[in-house]
DNA sequence: TTGACAAACGCAACCAGGTTGCAATAATGA
DNA sequence: TCATTATTGCAACCTGGTTGCGTTTGTCAA
């Protein structure tokens, strides 16, 4: 069974209905491997040929957001994207030159600051965001030829 | 000297002109402890009496960047907000709830990570964002009588 | 299979933050 | 005081995102 497909059968066990565009989302989710636009969902749906509005779109991530299966991910660039939730937890790395977005696993110890915070400041931390804006190794390759 | 004429006096010497707009930016930013927005600015600014269209503030903006004095920070609404640079190293607590922005200085070996990064995947890191959000004291307060 | 019903949808209009081109204005040093 | 050029205001524009509302469609029970 495919991973868009056990999330269908969980929404669909929830009562909520199974819509072409839903389908569709969840596929393209799944087959990503960064976070994206949310117009770049409208285009890459319509890629596919699932010509949605782009209201539709923003109110099917609310829902799958609702759903706790995406999430908003915010990088240097103001701009929001998505990406499935529930995946192993990890950070990002923002290319400032390319905009290329990739992935990297921290230790744990760096993500339970938390507590440390809680008694700090009294903050309840319920999420946080650890990003870093460089050069990825492909930009920096091409710098150093310049 | 006023923290905000050191910076005047800076660009002064790097040959920029010293204009109303960028004399009473300045002024606000050295008065303000949290990141605000542009629009924020450009009300606040309007309050002291300086009438500066948003254009002007976003020029002015993006000038200050260049210059080092002021920098972005993202939070998690997605909103652009700025601040003054060459302050002590810290990051953001962002509740969520009443959207305050608080400070929080951590531990040096949680911002060092960028070594391991780069041996880790080759991306060279310029800079990081570290952002918890949660609930902060007020609010956690407030939640609990209710 | 059919129909009722609510969830989901498309569309148009709207909003906010942010940008651009260009002509007018003002800070500077001579 | 004047020339130079950085800075400014304005209008028009762009993009991401939201809202109200009437229409379509997925679901389930008859
Ligand atoms: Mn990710
Ligand atoms: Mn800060
Ligand atoms: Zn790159
Ligand atoms: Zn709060």
């Amino acid at each position: 069974m495919a991973q868009s497909d056990v999330l269908l059968t969980e929404l669909k066990s929830h009562g909520y209905r199974l819509t072409r565009t839903r389908r569709a989302l969840l596929d393209v989710f799944c087959s990503l491997t960064c976070p994206v636009q949310a117009p770049e969902l409208v285009a890459m749906l319509a890629a596919l040929g699932v010509l949605v509005n782009k209201t539709t779109v923003y109110r099917e991530l609310a829902f799958l957001e609702r759903a706790g299966m995406v999430h908003r991910v915010l990088l240097a660039d103001g701009l929001t994207r998505y990406e499935l939730a529930r995946q192993e937890h990890h950070h990002h790395l923002f290319c400032v030159r390319c905009k290329a977005v990739s992935r990297v696993c921290l230790d744990d110890s760096i993500c339970a600051v938390s507590d440390a915070i809680r008694r700090q400041s009294g903050f309840r931390t319920i999420a946080h965001s650890i990003e870093f804006f460089g050069i990825c190794p492909r930009c920096d390759e091409g710098e150093r030829q310049e």
